[in-house]
DNA sequence: CCAACTGCGTACCGATCGGTAACATTGTCA
DNA sequence: TGACAATGTTACCGATCGGTACGCAGTTGG
């Protein structure tokens, strides 16, 4: 039984977007591989840029899924919650067909302010950098939004060097770099830091 | 007394590429802007990928001339010069209009392996890894290939954070997460930080 | 004065882009 | 059986894409 023709198309156009970039591919390709037609696609949405609105919306959606999963380990050692989530997170960007992260990706790819893929965006970004910066006044670091926003400069560090240098690139580091810089923030602060889960 | 058609191509093909991205601009958009006609650009450049390549040597030419420049100063020093420059960096990416690392930028567009692109964006990351990793061992760092990959995606970061940020984005804080992220490898080495020039 | 060469513009190409009109087909529920 | 919503079918649109055939003007050298 097959799937409705507006789902296929989300979901298909949700692979090759982030694939391939949404400017690159068109809604024909789009079509063809979701076994669907033009004019269903024109049915659920107005424009190939609200498709792109969708699949940016999805995309965010599940990225606080998957960062909410992630982060839940250890929920009492912040510290340890974000080096064991950029270990994962550098899990996936060393594998050989990594694409970073789609959000953005999709603002360097519609550069112009106004563009509506932008708003959502942003938003996830501000939020990342605002859950980033609550976590390092949680551990007690010195200075926790600048520590929040060395964290959120290595994770799109990590988005971005993924793609261009594959297995065996910077990606490798990003784990142990994130924790010396905690923990130099945390030392400055005299916070021991937790000798737990060693 | 104008340009040659070839050079005036180049130079608006350059701007465009840079501000807008690459598939984003139309070869109709670059002859117009530079004032030439199409057969001109297909006299200079076989194709527009080929004008694509040319705009990103120049770019990769540019960025090393910048950052011998912006290095120079201090070369006694290396951690000075690395946190000299990530300030500098750091106030481009800070206006208004920023739009990172053409070469960065140039990769998220073609995604695929094998673009002309790809090896000449690859050539110069992997260069600069490489001269960060250097510098981290010049002053003496514990693990200055980490150091150096620390290094170099936190200035990835940056050229992503500032087009998605702007003013008032984690840019703000790079220089000083990098000078943290240098003191903590120096110290774990038992280096003492050079206290000159404060 | 007359070629030959260089540099450029006019006009055009087929392909593809995002998007649509009109109608046939199907499945579902009553 | 009939009404309705959802999807497929086919053909098409204007705009724009990257790319090109061809001819014209200016300079140069003999």
């Amino acid at each position: 039984m097959p799937k409705r023709a507006a789902e296929r198309i989300r979901d298909t156009a949700r692979a090759l977007f982030y694939k391939e970039g949404i400017r690159a591919v068109g809604v024909e390709q789009i079509v063809n591989r979701a076994g669907v037609t033009k004019p269903s696609l024109y049915r659920s949405f107005t424009s190939k840029d609200s498709l792109a609105v969708a699949y940016l919306e999805d995309y965010d959606c599940d990225f606080w899924v998957q960062f909410d999963a992630e982060m839940a380990p250890g929920a009492a050692d912040p510290r340890q919650q974000i080096i064991g989530y950029f270990t994962r997170r550098a899990g996936y960007a060393l594998r050989p067909g990594y694409r970073g992260c789609g959000l953005t990706n999709a603002v360097l790819e519609y550069p112009q302010e106004g563009h509506p893929t932008h708003a959502i965006a942003l938003a996830n970004k501000q939020r990342l950098r605002a859950r980033l910066a609550a976590m390092a006044r949680a551990m007690g670091a010195a200075r926790p939004d600048e520590l929040g926003d060395g964290l959120l400069l290595l994770l799109e560090g990590l988005f971005v060097s993924g793609q261009l240098f594959g297995p065996g690139g910077p990606a490798g580091s990003v784990a142990a770099v994130a924790a010396a810089l905690i923990d130099a923030h945390l030392a400055e602060a005299g916070v021991r830091p937790v000798p737990a889960a060693e």
